[in-house]
DNA sequence: TTGAAAGCGCTAACAC
DNA sequence: GTGTTAGCGCTTTCAA
């Protein structure tokens, strides 16, 4: 068995409690005897049992990070960063992975909600209903996803949507497509609305979708693209964006001489793709780590602390898969 | 406070011991009881608290999964797919990112160590030394690293990096450098070792690093494999072989034309690239599945199992980076 | 400043 | 088949 706050008592000739006050609230216990016990529990190789501590705490000091898909190359840069401003905070971070799934998505929020102080919804696909009667169990802060009175981080999309939409128009684009991602998702829903209005006036918008967030999806729109005589297109997100590329060539149109494509996320394949591709930036890292840090919050407030609405700006980034619409 | 074992027990007027029993050892209860005290849970919307569980059974139920770098796109596959095979066991996993740093690792799995049953160490940078004196606190199972009495799942880099030799000399390159990644990294030096005796006779082989494993290492070789003279590059991962082609590039060198370039991984950023990066695979995904499965046996069968080692064969897959060597 | 005792939610002998 | 009891590792009153 490992060694238990009961041995470091034993060995320092002290009762456990003093033993568990010179780790939870030091300044409650004489100098000499800390310095000694401390001593005694280094020498043992003593760790303080989390799990136990958090029977009577209620504190487990874990937070769940729930995302659609690990792989996606969105997450990866926001779950290091949540997971790294929670070890900051010593936190540990449980993660899930849904697979788009809402009934797994609710199934691990349930399993979970006990053993964490809070839970990290990222672009979740849950209905709002079920969020709303979930958050009864665990304090929740969700990521690109509006639910009333739940705090939220939101990554403004509709702002670098309408950037990428300007940048098309003033190069000259009248026809300009929309491809669209997963039903229920917010990201879409607001670079719909976003685009909408920014090409009022100004060009034709081609809604296309929904369609596969992967590189797949892209690929598999290519086809429709072209029927639809667009220009331009904005994509649901990079993979997307870089999967159209590819299916476009294949039908032998070239990026950005006959097309021009933009992409969401500022993902790596995008930055090292051929064209380099225009995108949206998304503050990722930022997101994550305010995430955590409201999530902490409203856990040490309890549950009567005021929702918070975190609005991260994007932002578009011009680089070579965009270009003057062809004469 | 959440609803408890109790809150059952009272409300379905039997003992705890019984809803205990109903949850743990369902055929050691009464079927009407269970059926009962089933609705009555329900109803009142139970959970076990596995921590608690955990406190008197010895098995939390938990995995912890440790990588070096979350966002390096080796390792979502990898994490996705152990996630998924553990939750399949009823198990759920706490993942850290050491950012690369062997001591934030240590710390990682001391704290970690008593809210799991076991960990899995990916790519560790601790060395063998500290692992080993390690694992008397918790069980592991390493991935890509050779831990004497550990078990262990290799993916044999070594095959590929033959298989790469061999496909370069065969195109007619008789200068070859490999780039290496980080010091300590077991990978880089099995691919060493192999490339070494691959090209024995062949090719020379030039050995140049180490190497930051990111996109910005590779960029930074550049001068140094144009210096050397080499036509053909093996990089220690994808993400180098990127950064490589990259600074070619700007060094007025062209892939495949001038050199080729092969990478390691078969991720995504490489399938995309243009040219289409030729690369080793690596079963990411099935050595995830399989870690979590041997850490899980070894967790069932106490200390006292005995070790596993798990190689996976690797593979190459020659795409557009690699060309017949200019006369 | 320290000790004693109760209890967090649950399981596991043991008894009935 | 079910209840009783003790206890997992720790914190937290309450006394001393």
């Amino acid at each position: 068995m490992a060694v238990t706050i009961r041995d470091v008592a034993r060995e320092s000739g002290v009762h456990v409690s003093t033993v568990s006050r010179t780790f939870s609230a030091p300044h409650l216990v004489n100098a000499e005897t800390r310095t000694r016990v401390l001593a005694v529990a280094e020498g043992l190789g003593y760790r303080p049992n989390r799990a136990a501590r958090a029977l009577t705490t209620g504190r487990t000091h874990n937070l769940g990070l729930i995302v659609a898909d690990i792989a996606n190359p969105f997450f990866p840069p926001l779950i290091k960063a949540a997971q790294a401003q929670a070890r900051e905070r010593d936190y540990h971070v449980f993660v899930a992975d849904t697979d788009e799934d809402p009934l797994l998505e609710q199934e691990l929020i349930e399993t979970l909600s006990k053993q964490v102080d809070g839970v990290l919804l990222c672009s979740p696909r849950l209905s709002n209903r079920v969020i709303e009667r979930l958050r009864a169990q665990v304090p929740f802060v969700v990521v690109n996803r509006r639910v009333k009175g739940l705090t939220t981080v939101l990554m403004d999309v509709g702002q670098g949507a309408r950037a990428a939409i300007e940048h098309l128009t003033g190069l000259g684009h009248r026809r300009v497509a929309l491809l669209t991602g997963p039903p229920g998702s917010w990201t879409s829903e607001e670079m719909h609305a976003a685009a909408t209005s920014a090409a009022s006036g100004l060009a034709e918008l081609v809604v296309l979708g929904p369609n596969e967030p992967t590189v797949r999806g892209g690929t598999a729109a290519a086809g429709a693209v072209v029927a639809s005589g667009v220009t331009g297109v904005l994509c649901y997100n990079d993979l997307v964006a870089l999967g159209l590329i590819e299916g476009l060539r294949d039908l032998g149109r070239s990026v950005p001489d006959d097309l021009s494509v933009v992409g969401v996320d500022d993902s790596l394949p995008g930055r090292l793709n051929r064209p380099k591709l225009s995108t949206i930036t998304m503050p990722t890292a930022a997101a994550g780590r305010m995430a955590v840090d409201l999530l902490l919050a409203a856990v040490g407030q309890g549950e009567d602390a005021a929702p918070t609405l975190a609005r991260l700006e994007t932002d578009l980034v011009v680089r070579e898969s965009t270009g003057p619409v062809r004469p």
